[in-house]
DNA sequence: GAGTGATATCAGCAACGGTTATAAGAAGCC
DNA sequence: GGCTTCTTATAACCGTTGCTGATATCACTC
């Protein structure tokens, strides 16, 4: 029989307290057993590790030998498993996220600080990418959770979606332009202005675009067309005239003055952001209390709700 | 349940294939073992620690996390079993020797050195003590084997004895003393000569004096007493007279031709030195190798044996 | 010589962990 | 599209291990 790594860290902690007996106690063992353990590892080492008298048993030469190496495999051991305490108790992990530009700009940050006030010793994680590779990270095991833009569409097989965010773009104007009394525009008015949008292909310009073919209608001008939600958000903020951009996206400009949001009247311009994820039991603890944690927020706190 | 040794290990292998079928060929363990060993390993933790694609398996974040602790008791535990097959082929051990004076100044250390040209990763500990001290030692598990002055007495209990060296004490003379030219002295000229001895208590003095009593005779004028056995035989080389010196001490003044040792006819100087040591299954590899050796000595080179 | 404290030994038993066989899922290939 | 071929997961069975509780033994103490 060869060397048990049980064995191994009984036998240390036989040496360390110095008899068989009390061992057995502090292993939770009873007394045979841990004789047994320490007879099966002589065998395997072929010779005896150990030498009885009145008050206990003392290491031999070969005992002391072999000393250090028990000691580390049970040091290793203990160390293994105060890590896995750790993990189980949220003190250390690591929470992969994946998330699409505009959540992993303007939502996530904000919640993650919250989230890790709560469990310090976590890890976050947060790639930012577009809705696609969000998917395939999460397919390829890269991230556990991913956030994503559009409305529950089909989810991959074996992962479930919930609406987390109800975005929704709105030309933004600043303060000081004539639209910015109203309350909002209506979708008619949008074919006399100059406006200013992001690039084709980007998720915002598609919800545009998607909405003003259902309700059977065209853009005016094209002021400008910003590659980036800060280049239309600048452009606007310039003077170059009113600019489509989320919601989401606009929330300190709004909140300082420096531009008013506008909802379009007559079109469907919300846009609400997804979040997918495998069922919970395969999740990691992680991402399993990040989950409950939005929960929370969702049902605690209102303002983060509806648009 | 909670995180056992083996299992961290199989996951460490694990990983390291990148494949649960490859890690259980390397194991030689079947593959639903293996599967099953990390299926309580991600209970214990609580979550999974990886993730299956086409080729085999990766880490999670977890299990990462987990990787370097699995691995370090992965790699204790093979320190532990190398160094426990060093142990097993004498490779490396130690050897803990008790002995007498005379035995361990004069005899053991050219016998040690050809054995440890046998074995070199053995450490020699040789203990130069009394033989009292030494066969206490011996209780103790200080030393394993003791080479103690003096015939078969009474073994300790559970001990084996036996005679490895039967010396001798003989009268040295220089070569230019009268008695050089003769083969032996008789023990009554003794009454007439001037002697060196040793003091009172040694081994030396007590195996003399025990032969004269017994033989009904007492000896002349001591010339000199002197403390140790390099004493003794300085004080015979400056022409003291001659000395009482145990046969085994002189072998190299003899080779030399600087003295001459004489046998005293009509008294039993006879010396023999015992190995006292516990029964060979109790014995460490490195104690049974050299008792073993010393057989072989005794048997294969007569030089060693009678004085 | 009885008492105490330690380890060794023994018998019995429950459970763990292993094996073989089989299923199931995904990818690649005509 | 069905087929093959990698994977890993599941299930049933079974042998061995290793634990427990009781008891023996041994050494030292009083």
């Amino acid at each position: 029989m060869s060397v048990q790594p049980d064995h191994l860290v009984t036998f240390a902690t036989v040496v360390r307290e110095g008899s068989v007996t009390r061992a057995a106690t502090v292993l939770h063992r009873s007394q045979p057993a841990i004789s047994l353990q320490l007879k099966k590892l002589a065998e395997a080492v072929g010779e005896p590790l150990l030498v009885r008298h009145r008050h206990g048993v003392t290491p031999t030469a070969t005992g002391a030998a072999l000393l250090p190496h028990a000691q580390a495999v049970a040091r290793a051991l203990a160390g293994a498993r105060r890590s896995v305490g750790e993990i189980r108790r949220l003190e250390r992990g690591d929470l992969w996220l994946t998330a699409s530009m505009t959540v992993a700009v303007y939502l996530l940050p904000e919640v993650l600080v919250r989230f890790r006030e709560r469990h310090p010793g976590l890890q976050i994680h947060l790639l930012t990418r577009n809705s696609r590779e969000a998917l395939r990270e999460l397919a390829d095991g890269a991230a556990e959770l991913a956030f994503v833009e559009g409305p529950p569409a089909a989810p991959p097989p074996g992962m479930s979606q919930r609406v987390v965010f109800h975005d929704e773009v709105v030309l933004a104007v600043r303060p000081d332009h004539p639209l910015a009394a109203r309350r909002a525009v209506h979708a008619r008015d949008l074919g006399d202005m100059q406006v200013v949008t992001r690039e084709p292909g980007s998720g915002t310009r598609e919800v545009v675009e998607r909405a003003l073919v259902a309700a059977g209608l065209r853009l005016g001008d094209i002021a400008l067309e910003a590659t980036g939600i800060e280049t239309v958000k600048e452009a606007v903020l310039q003077g170059v005239g009113p600019g489509f951009i989320s919601r989401l996206a606009l929330r300190r400009e709004v909140g300082a003055g420096l531009l008013v949001a506008l909802p379009v009247a007559g079109l469907d311009l919300r846009r609400p952001m997804s979040l997918v994820h495998p069922p919970a039991e395969t999740c990691s603890r992680a991402a399993r209390a990040f989950l409950a944690f939005l929960t929370g927020l969702e049902s605690g706190e209102p303002d983060h709700g509806a648009a």
